[in-house]
DNA sequence: ATGCCGCCAACATGGCGA
């Protein structure tokens, strides 16, 4: 099964990019951040066309996730539970194939957190402990469990074109980075680490600056898997030529196949 | 120290992103 986490960056002013891409990766599961449209805008019937079941948790302008799947959804969860939030950036569901293992998959839009120190970075940190919280109880079912999107959380130097530059932003605080550890020390494996040790691996390249062309990136969309999932890590990978398509969004596709 | 670029809502330009 393949499964992918793309930040969009509004899916209706991306919506042909999107198509092109999902017709070329065929992704079993597809889940997406930053649609920017309520429930009712997402352009549902396109993504149906193509054989994809869809669930939204949408919101106006801003943030919003959607989960697509060949394979029926199940137990949907919008909102990341035990945490009162206004914004929309987490669903959840059992994506539960004919004859085949189910897998349960999280796509979260995790907050920015910049200026830091202040209101957003204490959302940030706020959300991160409420996430770490999720995943704990998650982890006690043993399933195979997928935890994907848009972190918005640089793991290590290796991650970054120039540490020094990000030293004291949000995304590279020492703080944001142990509540990163926090979670993956819970027992998820990095796909994309698991399968490729070579540094500066990055999915988002600012639109200002020349980010793409001088290659000054940033890792932070990721894709982390329970131990049963883990088990059944095939490859997993960056679809980083995306960033060079006309009208690109800013982050790139990452995806992993699982056996069965 | 700030803007760069791009999207959104809306119609001018400010909020937001990372």
């Amino acid at each position: 099964m393949k499964i992918a986490t793309w930040n969009v960056n509004s899916v209706k002013a991306r919506l042909d990019s999107v198509l092109t891409w999902m017709k070329q990766a065929e992704p079993d599961v597809a889940g997406f951040q930053e649609i920017k449209c309520v429930d009712d805008a997402f352009p549902r019937f396109e993504f149906e066309a193509m054989g994809y079941k869809v669930e939204t948790h949408g919101q106006k302008t801003y943030n919003g996730v959607a989960l697509l799947s060949k394979h029926p959804i199940e137990d949907v969860t919008r909102g990341l539970p035990g945490f009162a939030d206004e914004q929309a950036r987490y669903i959840e569901a059992l994506i539960a194939p004919k004859g085949k293992a189910a897998v349960r998959v999280v796509c979260l839009y995790l907050p920015n957190g910049n200026p830091a120190p202040g209101d957003k970075y204490d959302y940030k940190l706020a959300w991160m402990e409420a996430l770490q919280a999720r995943v704990r109880q998650l982890l006690k079912w043993e399933e195979r469990l997928v935890v994907m999107g848009d972190y918005n959380v640089i793991p290590a130097a290796e991650d970054v074109h120039d540490p020094a530059a990000w030293a004291k932003d949000a995304l590279f605080l020492p703080q944001s980075r142990a509540a990163w550890r926090r979670l993956v020390h819970l027992g998820l494996t990095d796909a994309v680490r698991a399968c490729n040790r070579q540094p500066h691996q990055y999915t988002f390249w600012d639109y200002q600056g020349g980010a793409w062309p001088k290659n000054n990136g940033i890792r932070i969309d990721h894709i982390l898997l329970s131990p049963q999932a883990a088990d059944r890590l095939e490859e997993a990978g960056i679809d980083r030529h995306v960033r060079g398509w006309d009208k690109a969004s800013d982050h790139v596709p990452v995806w992993c196949r699982l056996k069965g």
